[in-house]
DNA sequence: AGCAACTATTAACGCGCGTTAGTAATGATT
DNA sequence: AATCATTACTAACGCGCGTTAATAGTTGCT
């Protein structure tokens, strides 16, 4: 159990002061540092494998080098998330470069504005990402008041916290269009989740809005609401099975769930997409190579997560940017799932 | 921007000392506080929303209240990795209980060492929990002599390190063993990772100890490595396919990748099962979405972090466990990728 | 020589908290 | 009455580091 080594070990090693050594190994120019000091003291560093104390960094610079990402969910909810990973992927990724930390974090609903005052006022990050932000989320107004930068994943309208997101209504509107380019009136809608996450509000208004300028009437028989996980879908598209409603095509607001879908439609006995055209949303890894291949809008999370960071990054220095919210681009890759209606064919063929 | 609320400010608006302060709000009973007392620190505690400073805290007790999971993968790869939010889901469920953090890092092969050090030396986590170790990874051995907690999510021969894991072996013989069964005697393999991630070897070596059981002979050129993601499935199978060696079953090591190795086969116009039966690894929740549903050995991400993290805490504590390695329970999940060799008829027709 | 202007370095304080050693006050025991 | 134990609290130090204000040492200029 060796004594822990100081960086007035170093000093000593390099016959110094200790704030010499803070300021070579900080980079600290204001104070000139002869080369050949400055050498010798990380040689001394390097010799007695220092490496410097990250509380008491922290607490004599005020910044713990992590932040922190929320996620507003409970833990059972994200246990299947293929989008997840890629939010993590891209956030590691653009942190490792800053030498940052991530802390993770999830806050269960009810309990958000005590965790966001603990997260901010015991000061254990130095910014935070809100991942799948709820709109009737009541601790966001308080870190709209908490001096720590602050990044929605997602929008919150009337919020003045900055945020990154995909513009999910347009994307969603884009996909419905395509089934009723391909001559689909009767459409039904799976959201993504419930209705309080801004995501599945928008793109369900999506839904609507797409069907309105084709002049067909929304039904709200024709909605279900799911929540993240495939076995949602799955239940969503039985309840709309046994519903008896009549519809050609299905918009699934997240891919996860629509392919709980395609379990219920397999199940059926049903086509995809001789009876059925399903066109799915985030364009998961999973999405090119289920069969037949699920028609989605792309949205990469490792983009999302980057663009996120960035921002933060940006409040975290201190220059404000001129835009409270940055949106990202989406793009509808057709596939297999959606088809023309009415025409049967060998599923792939048009591959 | 107002000042900090510290525990001084805690102890003036109470009356008392800020030793006084510290006392209760720590529990600490060693020292006996009238109970009045304690009521008017908490009472002035809320009153003024103080949060102990977390950097400060951790500096003087020693301890950052964060338990750091270290990923021993490039981000690209666990962008599409369906396990992972298994484990964190599991993971950050039982850190709550204690109000601990997690923090998340990844190494990258030829950095460990540095990263292990960092990490440890510099204090920013209490225990570490390594996912996916590799063989050959070379910061191990410094890790054994650190003094911070450690639990391997994976078992690596020779380290005295504490680990959680799976009987990779006897579950992926358990799993061939049911192809063979059904009647399957040419057998190809797809590895979930290349070998020098431990979970990969054991889970070949496995398939190979059942081949040998049944008097098969083992075939180099049947088996292919996959590296965690979806793609490399596919690309594994297709190696096969145009290998021109003739095979009835595919034991894939990893649900994932399994799931690539389907598309391959949809694109080549094999059935499943009737042409190739498939037996998976993991049982992620998709396994049973998929059509035709994935047969598959069900491996539990909560409960292997659930379990890690016991472990870790313990080992926190300072009460050394009795045995080194906690061993958690497989099975088999027979669904309908698999079936009797030669048997065909309507897919899922048994369900 | 004398003064200013740098350059290189350090002493010393503060960050906010946990904790030990010690004090004052009260009650119990001889 | 004197001694001791117990209760209820506090003064003061240390955790390891960043940073400011001050100090010695050097060079340039008149």
């Amino acid at each position: 159990m060796s004594r822990r080594v100081t960086s007035q070990d170093v000093a000593d090693l390099a016959g110094v002061s200790r704030t010499t050594v803070s300021f070579v190994l900080n980079d600290v120019h204001r104070f000139s540092i002869r080369p050949e000091t400055a050498e010798k003291v990380r040689l001394a560093a390097q010799q007695l494998g220092y490496y410097p104390n990250a509380s008491a960094k922290a607490l004599a610079s005020n910044q713990t080098k992590n932040i922190g990402l929320i996620i507003s969910r409970a833990p059972q909810y994200i246990a299947s998330d293929p989008f997840l990973p890629q939010i993590l992927s891209g956030l590691l990724d653009a942190l490792k470069e800053n030498s940052q930390g991530l802390l993770l974090e999830w806050v269960e609903p009810g309990q958000q504005l005590q965790t966001y005052l603990e997260l901010t006022r015991a000061h254990h990050i130095d910014g935070m990402i809100l991942m799948t932000p709820r709109l009737d989320d009541p601790g966001l107004r308080a870190l709209e008041e908490a001096d720590i930068p602050v990044v929605l994943m997602g929008y919150i309208p009337g919020s003045s916290l900055h945020s990154v997101d995909v513009d999910n209504l347009a994307a969603a509107e884009t996909a419905v269009s395509h089934l009723i380019k391909l001559g689909h009136r009767c459409i039904a809608c799976i959201t993504n989740a419930a209705l309080p996450y801004t995501s599945a509000t928008q793109r369900l208004d999506g839904y609507k809005i797409a069907l309105q300028k084709a002049g067909i009437a929304f039904d709200p028989a024709l909605v279900r609401e799911a929540d993240f996980d495939i076995r949602s879908g799955y239940r969503a598209m039985k309840s709309l099975l046994e519903s008896k409603q009549k519809f050609t095509a299905v918009f699934v607001a997240s891919d996860n769930v629509a392919l709980g879908a395609y379990s219920a439609l397999s199940e059926a006995g049903l086509s995809i997409p001789d009876d059925i055209s399903i066109v799915g949303f985030d364009d998961i890894p999973m999405a090119s190579f289920v069969s037949p291949t699920l028609t989605s809008v792309a949205v990469s999370g490792q983009e999302i997560a980057i663009e996120s960071y960035n921002l933060l990054t940006r409040l975290m220095r201190g220059d404000l940017p001129e835009s409270r919210s940055v949106t990202l681009p989406t793009r509808l890759i057709p596939r297999q799932s959606s088809r023309e209606i009415g025409r049967r064919g060998k599923r792939g063929a048009e591959n």
